[in-house]
RNA sequence: GCGCCCAUAGCUCAGCUGGAUAGAGCAACGGACUUCUAAUCCGUAGGUCGUAGGUUCGAAUCCUACUGGGCGUGCCA
């Protein structure tokens, strides 16, 4: 059930004499006062301007003389300059309760025309150590792709692993030079990350030594730069020209203190590895490692015996290591194609754009020039090797091949975004015309400083400790012995692991869901894991207590299927308010498909939550005042409880029937 | 240089295709536990929505300029 649109239907049935446009009809959003009703229409505003002369109060009237919403709604009311506000009657909320009761999909409809959707999204570089940032596409892509699912789409979701790219060439290089056979092979996974840790130091070791000189060069022309900027704002007595000159003080003195904080993190660099006389040593002896890593790569991918048997060995190990990340997250996918998979087909790719004069070569690249953009996309490097460029062209022929999507949607960091404009101007380009390409675009993972945590700088936590440390922090809260005596019967410990488990992992998810993907957000687990405010642990005990009473009550869900026939109005306000909201899922749903934001799910969920909290301190069941009244009060807690775990189980998040 | 994104309460963030008095949470202060689980609820305080213009009945939202920040910008992904 999705209220604005019923009501929008017939609002384009009123306006039909006035206007064709539809988009009058849909001018329908929830007030944000209930006094003001809870609906309402702000079409006669819009409307009266464009026919012109009538005043919109007056249209307003005319447009609610023809409306029909009687089965929904109280007689409609205009207010203020032209809005029409629209109260459900209570009989009708307490209707779609009743429906809701024996309806499993809690009202949610399914869509009309479902379409087939491939759901891109996790793609993590296997071989490198995942951290926190890595966690945005996974957990925004699974939500996404349940609740498309649910919603009635065929989703196809694809884990696009970067399997073959430089990090296997770095960890080659590492293991050829500085690895231990036998280490490897008693504990892969750790000594592979050492491994490429320590190559991929040597390799940034290199490239500060030899930006030093160019990095102090910038430094000495911009405070040349600086300098002459000074006295010419000094000298200028003009106040617009002074502004101007303080414009341009301001813009080199910025740039110095770019170009010196550059020097200094190269610098910085160049300290870890000197002070390391191990370290200093192995840099000395492998000064060209940079070039050396890409020979590696470049083997692999041409076929070169050794390194293929070589990748072949670590990429199950490497594969392992994620794959214990998702099971963690209770994450699956219907594929798990990597960048390999794609192999055999790139050198077509670039046959293909070639022979189609799409692509040429450039200073000894192979590249793809697009309209209304400067930079090319380069689909073959001049040493031959191939870019994600001609893995994505790849990977979409294949999936438009193998699955005849109507919509490919690709969750991936916002600071690939040229690359996905580059990509899907050139599938239209080619005729791809036919598929809907979406760049589900999010933004970075900041570290408690506000600066944004680079996947190649610095030490970063770890993905898998930073789950046990929140599933540790949710087991101390769970396991205080002043709240767990109140429990009646006593949790076990397999209980309190159970349920540190997931409140613990719900936090973590429900932190990244809860921004606009859009939007960089500030990691801090301190206040996801706090379980105070608008944190997962809050639905979920919502749910837990939607639980208890049920239980204390005798009535499993299941048998709760009615609410007593007398029952034709509420009791108290917070019911009704629960009630509106219970019938709101599909709207949420709604927006979340629209705009691909599992944040509007969230949200919606928090002020469903708040408002069992205020029927639940109101409104007892066991205690109401009749036993009719108790139907409707037990039929609301069951519904809160199923939207509630409807809601989180679209979001990836767990529930536990007590907490 | 060019391109994209962002700027909302002390802090972290919402704010739906332009709608009525801009909302949460945290932190602060004051209340409510012989409880269907107080991991809760109620109340108080906190804002020139970066600045300046424009569009109109109406702008945090759309347009322009400016300021400040982030990201990207030919051989990583």
């Amino acid at each position: 059930m999705h209220l604005p649109k019923q009501l929008s239907l017939r609002f384009a049935d009123a306006l039909k004499n006035l206007t064709d446009d539809v988009t009058y009809a849909s001018m329908i959003r929830s007030t944000n006062d209930p006094k003001f009703g809870d609906y309402q229409a702000n079409c006669a505003m819009p409307l009266s301007k464009q026919l012109g002369g009538k005043k919109p109060r007056e249209l307003a009237a005319e447009i609610v003389e023809q409306l029909k919403v009687d089965e929904f709604c109280d007689p409609p009311e205009i207010a203020g300059p032209g809005f029409i506000n629209l109260r459900l009657k209570n009989a009708f909320l307490l209707d779609q309760l009743r429906a809701m009761l024996v309806d499993d999909r809690c009202l949610v409809s399914k869509v009309e025309s479902p379409r087939r959707i491939i759901v891109d999204f996790s793609s993590p570089n296997v071989a490198k150590p995942m951290h926190v940032g890595h966690i945005r596409s996974t957990v925004i892509g699974d939500s996404l792709a349940r609740t498309l699912r649910f919603l009635g789409h065929e989703v196809i979701t694809d884990n696009h692993l970067g399997d073959w790219g430089t990090q296997f060439g770095i960890i080659i290089y590492g293991y050829k030079h500085f690895g231990d056979p036998e280490q490897v092979a008693k504990d892969p996974v750790p000594e592979l990350a050492k491994l490429y840790r320590l190559v991929n130091q040597l390799i940034e070791y290199r490239k500060a030594k030899r930006s030093t000189e160019t990095l102090a060069e910038n430094i000495a022309v911009a405070e040349v730069e600086l300098s002459a900027c000074q006295q010419e704002s000094e000298s200028i007595s003009d106040p617009k020209e002074g502004k101007k000159a303080k414009k341009r003080l301001a813009s080199a003195q910025s740039k110095l203190k770019s170009a010196e904080s550059q020097l200094q993190g190269a610098n910085k660099k160049i300290a870890a590895v000197e002070s390391d006389s191990d370290l200093f040593a192995k840099a000395e002896a492998h000064v060209n490692v940079d070039e050396a890593v890409l020979q590696e790569t470049v083997k692999l991918h041409q076929g070169d015996v050794e390194n293929l048997r070589l990748w072949e060995e670590f990429l199950p190990h490497c594969k392992n290591e994620i794959n214990r990340v998702y099971d963690a997250l209770s994450i699956e996918f219907d594929h798990t194609l990597g960048e390999s998979f794609y192999h055999s087909m790139l050198a077509g790719v670039v046959e293909n754009l070639e022979k189609r004069g799409l692509a040429r070569d450039s200073e000894g690249a192979v590249c793809v020039f697009l309209d209304g953009f400067d930079a090319p996309m380069i689909v073959q490097k001049k040493d031959g090797a191939y870019l994600y460029a001609t893995t994505d062209l790849a990977t979409l022929s294949y999936r438009l091949e193998q699955f005849h999507p109507d919509e490919i949607v690709y969750v991936v960091d916002t600071r690939q975004s040229e690359h996905f404009e580059k990509l899907f101007a050139l599938a239209k380009n080619i005729g791809m015309e036919d598929v809907k390409l979406v760049h589900v675009n999010f933004g970075t993972v900041l570290g408690e400083d506000g600066r944004p945590m680079k996947t190649r700088s610095g030490t970063l936590i770890g993905l898998e400790g930073l789950l046990a440390d929140a599933v540790d922090r949710a087991r101390q809260v769970v396991c205080n012995p002043d709240r767990i005596m109140k429990i009646d019967p006593p949790m076990d410990a397999a209980e309190q692991s159970e349920v540190a488990e997931v409140v613990g992992l719900g936090a973590i998810k429900y932190a990244d869901l809860s921004h606009h993907r859009t939007s960089d957000y500030r990691f801090s687990l301190d206040k996801m894991v706090s379980l105070d405010g608008n944190t997962s642990a809050y639905i979920q005990y919502s749910f837990a207590r939607t639980q208890g009473i049920l239980r204390k009550a005798g009535w499993s869900e299941q048998s709760v299927t009615s609410i007593d026939p007398s029952i034709c109005e509420f009791t108290h306000p917070a019911e009704r308010a629960l009630a509106l909201l219970l019938l709101r899922m599909e709207e949420a749903l709604a927006t979340v498909h629209q705009d691909y934001a599992p944040n509007a799910l969230v949200d919606y969920l928090y002020e469903t939550a708040k408002a069992y909290a205020v029927f639940n301190d109101n409104c007892h069941v066991l205690k109401a005042e009749s036993e009719e009244i108790a139907t409707l009060r037990l039929a609301l807690v069951t519904l809160c409880g199923r939207v509630l775990r409807l809601g989180l189980d679209l979001l990836g998040i767990r529930v536990i029937a007590r907490m």
